[in-house]
DNA sequence: TTAATTTTATGAATTTGATTAATGAAGATC
DNA sequence: GATCTTCATTAATCAAATTCATAAAATTAA
């Protein structure tokens, strides 16, 4: 014979502990006397264990009555929470937004706006997953992630490119390179240079999708390096070049250390989109992300 | 409109999850595949949010069904083990063994018994609480309390006295002491001495409700120590008199520091009870802890 | 592509089991 | 001892979970 435990027989033990007596307990949890007398006795038959002790008139809790009390003070916030929790995502005032991004350099406006994200939306779970292991489209469709950051939008049935900001791609040297007598950068000065670039598959990465492959060339030598700080480290120390969206450049935009220059005569010039599932476009706290998203690469690339 | 989750609920999700599909789910669970659909809609519809991805066909959980997978993983463990638990109180295996003492010296070999115990009943509950603050028997009538190691058996309905095993209170002092010359000490000889004793209510004291307060005596001074080894500490360094429960004094009983000596003529002598309930006498391992706590106290007397 | 198979949804009937109402018994309280 | 509480019990009622039968949609195989 096994026990059979549901939620109302823990509210129950807590409620005859609270209000001593069954008859009070009733009374708060709106229902009979006689159903929780019954509820009881059923429990009891399938514990096979007195619950309470009846000696006394207002009954008290045995000592295995105590031991299901206790579970029943650990188990009830649990899903009081839980239903919380479903309440607000319903109101819209919670809910999850795990955003995979494609572009490793997005980390730079991400990380600002959603600190202001977090500071509006408390009750929304926000999460950024490092988009390099996985497509993350598929992600997006099968809801393993709620947003992706992209440059490139396809047509995906129930999933929606919201335009974020343009950008452009630009070369970096130090003051001193060859390369900073050159007015722009063609695709055929990477033959001999050293490109610094972040560690992600090179189809990810501007410079060469759009320029280097289609030419087919290849640099002298690729290094690879996570952060961007240190990327510029290295391009002002002369042991390579790169080239970085304009929204990273502003800071070594104006110093002397550096020449920025565009890539072609007319520059390499791309779109950022944010792809949601449609669904999810019409919550308040996505719109504001993706708008704040737009509005802080912006103020980062007017300098 | 609110949310009623049940225990089923939170199964069927993680079943649905762990098996990839709800006619799988339904297999283990032993139900219809029907019927964890209708249970799915209505959970749908009480939270107002779709729980499932039904984009392909073996349905996977969304954002929000993840959510209460998590909830499910968290919650479902404690109920388990709850019910494990009961399964383990029917079977004799567990339960809770709380004892409360009247007499401070009875730590004394209640710890090593605590011990063997720990070992060979597991699953149970075990703990001392140290009787002094509330009358241990109404207590154990109320299931406060499962266990009362006491001298003064009452007859109270539901309530059973076992023997546990018979003692003599002796009266310990410094080799040097005057009162070492005597046979065997009287009440009177109390009056000018001070008294070490444990820091409970006199009437818990053998010395006083056995001599002392029949014979309306009061020690010159009295001074209470809470352990045992501290109190014989301050005898052997002639601080004061004490009178201990024979199998305490064994340590020192063959010491040429101590000298020990009846109480009156005929000794002060005592039999030390355990009461319990008459239902948890059943129980195998509430007999195994009485009948150990009577070998344990005889073999530290017989030294 | 069609056909066959698997997977989920739905509506009505059924069964389960929780709740109630009415009443009785056993303490508690005055 | 009379009265008031508190809890247990029975049978009747009511709600809700499950089943059965079947349809619809998607996946796989032919």
């Amino acid at each position: 014979m096994k026990m059979h435990i549901e939620f109302r027989h823990l509210r129950t033990i807590k409620a005859i502990h609270e209000h001593g007596g069954v008859a009070r307990a009733a009374d708060i949890l709106n229902i009979t006397q006689s159903a929780l007398s019954h509820q009881i006795k059923s429990l009891e038959d399938q514990a096979g264990v007195e619950l309470f002790v009846r000696r006394s008139k207002p009954m008290r809790l045995s000592a295995a009555g105590q031991r299901l009390l206790r579970a029943a003070e650990r188990i009830l916030p649990e899903i009081e929470a839980l239903q919380n929790e479903f309440d607000g995502l319903r109101g819209g005032r919670s809910g999850r937004l795990h955003i995979a991004i494609e572009c490793h350099a997005c980390f730079e406006w991400l990380f600002p706006v959603l600190e202001k994200f977090r500071k509006h939306w408390p009750d929304v779970d926000v999460d950024i997953r490092p988009g390099l292991a996985f497509d993350a489209l598929p992600a997006l469709q099968k809801e393993e992630v709620d947003l992706v950051i992209s440059s490139d939008p396809e047509d995906i049935p129930g999933v929606e490119f919201k335009h974020l900001f343009d950008y452009e791609s630009v070369f970096v040297a130090a003051q001193s390179h060859p390369l900073a007598q050159k007015e722009y950068i063609t695709a055929e000065d990477f033959r001999d240079q050293t490109l610094i670039t972040y560690p992600v598959e090179r189809t990810r990465l501007d410079i060469f999708s759009q320029l280097l492959i289609p030419n087919k060339i290849e640099p002298a030598l690729i290094r690879q390096v996570e952060l961007t700080a240190v990327i510029l480290l290295l391009v002002a120390s002369n042991r390579g070049v790169s080239a970085l969206p304009d929204w990273v450049i502003r800071e070594v935009k104006y110093s002397s250390d550096y020449v920025t220059r565009p890539i072609t005569p007319k520059g390499i010039h791309r779109k950022l989109f944010a792809a949601a599932r449609e669904n999810d476009l019409k919550k308040e706290f996505v719109a504001d992300l993706i708008e704040w998203a737009g509005l802080e690469a912006k103020s980062l690339q007017s300098y």
